[in-house]
DNA sequence: GCCGTTTTCGGCCCGACTGTTTTCAGTCG
């Protein structure tokens, strides 16, 4: 784990800690705030304490004097002394009580100083003989809510891939835009701002019949527990995994409760403030001056009455949006249509299953200019990677195919192993024979730093992007270990590209590092790594990540037609 | 504990739902 995420998890705990003990909410509050900000800063944080030290550590957004020496002090020895001391006066059972939602600070407490409920073996023990429902302020009803979220809590533990999720959330949209009650319908939360994994799907109404819709929605036939059955809002889990809330609203207050509803929370809370300082409130209904309101029925209208540009859904992460939305220096975020072709395809000449003929066809069905078939080198014998004699067949074919369409539909490609010194899996007469050459590292030990190889890989005059350039698989494997701001430096400088892999385990780029590719100047490629032809839709995803990185049409290659591209291509050796 | 185009002190987003309570605390998002 880097210094970022692990700082980012001390603060963490060391806020449930205080939240134990009944410490002042708000500086807890400017614990998590900050460590929020660490989760997504995309430079490694003792590399930015090294270059601008202790005055560097208080510029930035959240950490003031205490959490700048606090940070300082990690950095040097490992860990700081409030936390260590902070976390020695709550027992590791209670932080862990701490993370299942549905029971709070002030229920684990009150168990903990009237029980000596200390871990969660404790905890299971007084709901059965029935000592916590003795307690004051608990019933039968409290009891068995946590009961359910003890259970709930080991069945739901991860985040869910957006890619996985898409056709569960469309079809109960389009089940519960049945009801004859629903103006209309659409979906918030993180789903909206399209981010890489969501923990649970938000769903806003129109309507005058909130009751009737709620009704509708905790009886769906795959919902298996229901947390909240109220007049305007429901709270469903279903299938025992996914937890869906829902919200009716009047048509006047939808631009406000969508709005409110997409988040992210840290994008709200800044909102909010920023708008009280002008002497507006914001809530889900809209917004009010003199308790007045004057605006809500539009989403654009919240922002701009406080003199704000629209911001986009996947910009609202309070990274910056609000500042560069009051100053109309907000990007033009590329769009879908902009994608003149796909960057990353397999074929069935390595561990595809498309023939090159169904893979030019999908293509122009998608209105493409073109598509690059990369499939594996060959020394990646696990994935039918191809000998050379194999790749100049398919070569042929590629021309054959594009002769026949009377247009160049199909791009020589490689999808070149980065060998463990560095070299390629191709000989630079080979890759010469090519229109684009991705370049990947695909084994590597634990212990290994691949930026190196990574970075000699760059320096071949014949490479063109480095494919999944973490190697992280989301929710499955970390990435490996390599000093990614060092390869954005040599990439900028060769002139290279660094790929967002569109691939829903991937995404990968991320959409943090996709920001910093644009910062340094390094522009990307898009490609899904499709494996069959039914998964090339999820270039959608590579764009939401590149909108989630602020990237604008110029700052992705395959958004150039294919005339542009090829040119650029040849220029890069 | 942070922060400042109302403030260097006194604020810190705002509301729904639940379960317990006779007016509100806890939790969530």
């Amino acid at each position: 784990m880097n210094h970022n995420k692990k700082l980012a998890r001390m603060f963490d705990t060391l806020a449930d800690a205080l939240e134990f003990l009944g410490e002042n909410a708000f500086k807890i509050r400017a614990y998590r705030k900050v460590a929020r900000f660490l989760e997504n800063f995309p430079e490694d944080i003792q590399e930015f304490y090294k270059e601008h030290g202790v005055d560097g550590l208080k510029s930035l957004p959240g950490v003031g004097e205490k959490i700048a020496v606090k940070i300082e002090e990690y950095l040097k020895t490992g860990t700081f002394k409030k936390y260590e001391e902070v976390k020695s006066q709550v027992p590791d059972g209670i932080l862990e009580l701490l993370q299942i939602p549905g029971i709070g600070p002030k229920t684990i407490k009150h168990a903990y100083d009237e029980l000596g409920v200390k871990n969660l073996e404790d905890l299971k023990k007084v709901i059965e003989n029935g000592e916590l429902a003795k307690l004051r302020g608990m019933g039968p009803k409290k009891v068995e809510n946590i009961k359910k979220s003890i259970e709930l809590y080991f069945k739901m533990q991860d985040r869910i891939p957006l890619g996985e999720i898409y056709p569960f959330v469309e079809n109960l949209k389009k089940w519960l835009s049945e009801s004859e009650y629903v103006e209309d319908i659409e979906v918030c939360g993180s789903y909206r701002r399209r981010k890489e994994t969501v923990g649970d799907i938000d769903i806003l109404c129109i309507s005058t019949h909130g009751r009737k819709i709620i009704d509708r929605f905790v009886n769906h036939p795959d919902v298996t527990r229901v947390l909240a059955h109220g007049d305007t809002k429901g709270s469903c889990i279903f299938n025992d995994r996914i937890q869906v809330d829902l919200r009716v609203v009047p048509s006047e207050s939808f631009g406000a409760a969508l709005q409110y509803f997409t988040g992210s929370k840290q994008h709200n809370v800044h909102l909010r403030t920023f708008a009280k300082q002008k002497g507006f409130k914001i809530s889900e209904y809209g917004v009010f001056k003199d308790n007045v309101k004057v605006a809500g029925e539009k989403e654009e209208e919240i922002y701009g009455i406080l003199g704000l540009d629209f911001i986009p859904p996947e910009l609202r992460e309070d990274r910056g949006e609000i500042e560069a939305a009051m100053e109309h220096k907000l990007p033009v975020l590329i769009e879908m249509k902009d994608i003149k072709g796909d960057l990353h395809v397999h074929s069935k000449y390595s561990d595809g299953t498309a023939s090159l003929e169904e893979i030019a066809e999908k293509a122009i069905e998608m209105g493409y200019e073109y598509v690059a078939v990369c499939d594996h080198s060959q020394s990646a014998k696990y994935a039918g990677g191809l000998s050379i004699e194999k790749l100049r067949e398919k070569n042929r074919e590629i021309e054959r195919i594009n002769e026949k369409y009377g247009k160049q539909i199909l791009l020589k490609g490689a999808e070149v192993d980065i060998l463990q010194d560095g070299t390629l899996d191709y000989p630079n007469e080979i890759l010469k024979e090519l229109d684009f050459v991705v370049a990947a590292v695909h084994v590597w030990s634990k212990y290994e730093d691949v930026t190196e190889r990574i970075i000699k890989a760059l320096k071949n005059p014949y490479v063109h992007s480095i494919a999944h350039p973490t190697g992280r698989l989301i929710g499955k494997r970390e990435p490996y270990n390599v000093n990614l701001e060092k390869v954005l430096y040599v990439a900028k400088e060769e002139g290279k590209y660094l790929e967002i892999n569109a691939n829903y385990e991937r995404l990968d780029l991320n959409d943090t590092w996709s920001k910093r590719a644009k910062e340094i100047g390094v522009p990307l490629t898009i490609g899904t790594d499709a494996h069959q032809i039914g998964q090339m839709w999820m270039i959608e995803l590579g764009v939401y990540v590149a909108r989630r990185g602020w990237l604008e049409k110029d700052n992705v290659l395959n958004t150039l037609g294919l005339k542009k591209l090829l040119k650029v291509l040849g220029n890069r050796r």
